[in-house]
DNA sequence: AAATCATTTCGTAATTTTGCGAAATATAAA
DNA sequence: TTTATATTTCGCAAAATTACGAAATGATTT
């Protein structure tokens, strides 16, 4: 009964990250803010989208706790603008996932199968 | 009260491929297989992942569903492999959206606000 | 034919996600 | 001060996700 190995960090966080794109509200909110240099507002982005006010709420919320949004109050307006530093970590992050295709020096089954 | 708009397929796909690594049991079995030329098998991989076989076997079975993964079966083992052209078109799918900052010709705000 | 082996499927439970409408909040306008 | 506006939070329900162990599957070996 061999010990349980946890998941580094780098692999939590790349799942993390994943998961803030995994619904299509997200992913056209990351789309179009990270598009454009200015921001959007709630009341717009509700218009463009197929759910409710309070869902869109919600999606805005996850993104803002993943660090990937931040909103700016400008009353009675709330102004959502990408986080450009963590966006680009995110994507760093992912980037270096997709596209590092070192070639195999480690194998797996070589190592302790039949 | 403004008809509510569909997502577009490439959104659509976006969620579809970043759910598919939001796991990082997922993460890992698709960082292993992508690295590597050779193949894994479900017996190998429990090992290295704090989660039970019938667990494994699920996240395995979401990743083929999702056509990232496919699994030859090579009695009594199946062999676990990336599948190449899939992964190739949704890491080129995530790729684009990612660095596809091709400056605002639209934006939000100016179009209906105050 | 029985035993073994790797893996999956089943049944179940706990938790999380998604969504909505109603109510709350906070500011600006009348 | 009342009214209107933009947005969020609350309460709730339905559905999906994650996880486990036990049982089933399918092939091989004894």
């Amino acid at each position: 009964m061999a010990d349980k190995p946890q998941f580094t960090t780098e692999v939590l966080n790349l799942a993390k990250v994943a998961k803030a794109l995994s619904h299509p509200v997200r992913i056209y909110i990351l789309q179009k803010l990270s598009k454009m240099n200015s921001c959007c507002y709630s009341g717009n982005l509700v218009d463009e989208l197929p759910v409710g006010r309070s869902t869109l709420s919600q999606h805005l919320k996850e993104l803002k706790f993943a660090g990937l949004i931040q909103g700016e109050i400008n009353p009675p307006y709330i102004k959502y603008c990408i986080n450009r530093k963590n966006w680009e970590k995110a994507k760093k992050l992912l980037d270096d996932f997709l596209n590092d295709n070192q070639s195999a020096d480690f194998s797996c089954y070589e190592t302790k199968t039949v």
